[in-house]
DNA sequence: CGTAGACTTGACCTGCGTCAACGTGTGTGG
DNA sequence: CCACACACGTTGACGCAGGTCAAGTCTACG
């Protein structure tokens, strides 16, 4: 039951807690939730598109990649999962998941049953507030995509995916000057909106600025003030919603 | 109270009634909702980037779409709203606006107060659940979004958000072939990731091709199966929800 | 030590961007 | 009701970011 315990869901409660007040029976209620851990190898595609899901998914350890598919089955990612994420939590209120899932490298899931964790907001108003919290931060951080795949060209678009990658894996807090992203360029391509050749051209391009050296399995960030500034990468959208007001409770009405 | 009355909610209800289920009692509680009805003329930026909301914005008639800027002032439209959308519900649980907001023409606005809908949420956990699925929808779509901007070409793209819109004015079951569009070339490029020329030429090159003819106030399709073939669009992610099964309560506990 | 995947690099191509000119429709004021 | 203006739509010429194709090279792992 210890943090480190790799079966409980701590992590994710601590997401939680970092945008919401929940109470020490609301924390106990969901640390409670069943879980039914699994092991997935990488590069496995663990849910499909439009596949109907019965249970949500919490990363352990690993990562994990949302993507959408065209005709020709050419992919794009549209989001990368970290520990702690609760993976697919929208798929409570429909079950239809909007987009596959594959692992990135070897991951360590927790399936949470939907049935749970309905019965869980049905008890506690607050913890489905904290729960439909969860499921809009990623709903900025996809919109953001929207607008960096759409608008950016590629440097920026993957200086972009840099800064966002080192804000989340701090813990929103610090950011991480080095960490590791189990990315091929080819999955880089994917999700930047681009080729894998011309991944590795604006990478070499990013190195030689001085900027980051991407390996396949860890990013180093060597200037983050001018990456940030390639990316036109602000912050906000992530962290905004720390202030004390911002995690009012449901409850108190306001 | 008529259906028809632009000052009530009853539109609102509908759209949620379509893929949850709601009492006569949760119903009547989200129609006593307190409205604040507000006129915005056309083109108007009425919610910026990162401000701080107090209230959702149900659209009584008009439309409105939320877009994210490049640092140059650039913008990349990621969503258009409709009537019948409470815009911003979001901002109940996060209330520090994704994106900004602007109207496309003049609209009719019902602001709706956070602590209303909060209230309100408490004391309904279904209702709350139809929030949450409703905003879900919205992800939704912008995932779809996602896809279209980062992987497919212009003439797609532009498909696309035509298959999208006509579903959905179409209150996701007729199909509409004809339906008002107040979106000038320049905004269809924002929304589409390109530039205005490139938006122009490829109108032509479908309208030339006996897909669909746009004009600034309205679109005509001449080929339904054709344009959805153009715009690899399956409509699936927009109804896939409706089915029975799929709008059990929460409080079912399944 | 071999093999399969990932990374690199070069040469060439093209969809779309950019710039610029001109046509067209619509709303406003005289 | 007309005239003007301004925003939007249309079209052509040209450039470039990024795609495509293809030939290596490196590296992890059995």
């Amino acid at each position: 039951m210890s943090r480190s315990d790799p079966t409980n869901l701590q992590p994710f409660v601590d997401r939680l807690l970092a945008r919401s007040v929940l109470t020490p029976d609301e924390i106990q209620a969901i640390l409670a939730l069943p879980v039914h851990p699994v092991e997935v190898r990488g590069q496995t595609d663990f849910v499909q598109v439009n596949e109907k899901t019965s249970c949500a998914c919490f990363i352990a350890s690993g990562m994990v990649a949302r993507f959408g598919e065209t005709r020709d089955g050419q992919r794009q990612i549209t989001a990368f999962h970290i520990p702690g994420d609760m993976v697919d939590l929208n798929s409570v209120v429909r079950p239809i998941a909007v987009g596959g899932l594959t692992t990135l490298c070897n991951t360590t899931i927790l399936e949470v049953p939907h049935t749970a964790i309905r019965a869980l907001a049905v008890r506690y108003p607050a913890v489905a507030e904290a729960f439909w919290r969860d499921t809009m931060l990623d709903a900025a951080i996809l919109m953001q995509w929207v607008v960096n795949v759409g608008k950016q060209r590629a440097k920026t678009r993957l200086a972009h995916i840099f800064c966002e990658m080192a804000i989340r894996l701090g813990g929103d807090r610090q950011i991480l000057q080095e960490y590791d992203f189990p990315v091929s360029q080819e999955r880089l391509a994917e999700a930047a909106g681009m080729t894998g050749v011309h991944v590795n051209r604006s990478l070499k391009a990013l190195r030689e600025e001085g900027l980051v050296t991407v390996k396949r399995y860890s990013v180093k960030i060597h200037d983050w003030q001018r990456l940030a500034q390639t990316g036109e990468f602000e912050a906000d959208y992530l962290v905004a919603d720390t202030g004390t007001d911002r995690r009012a409770r449901l409850l108190a009405g306001d």
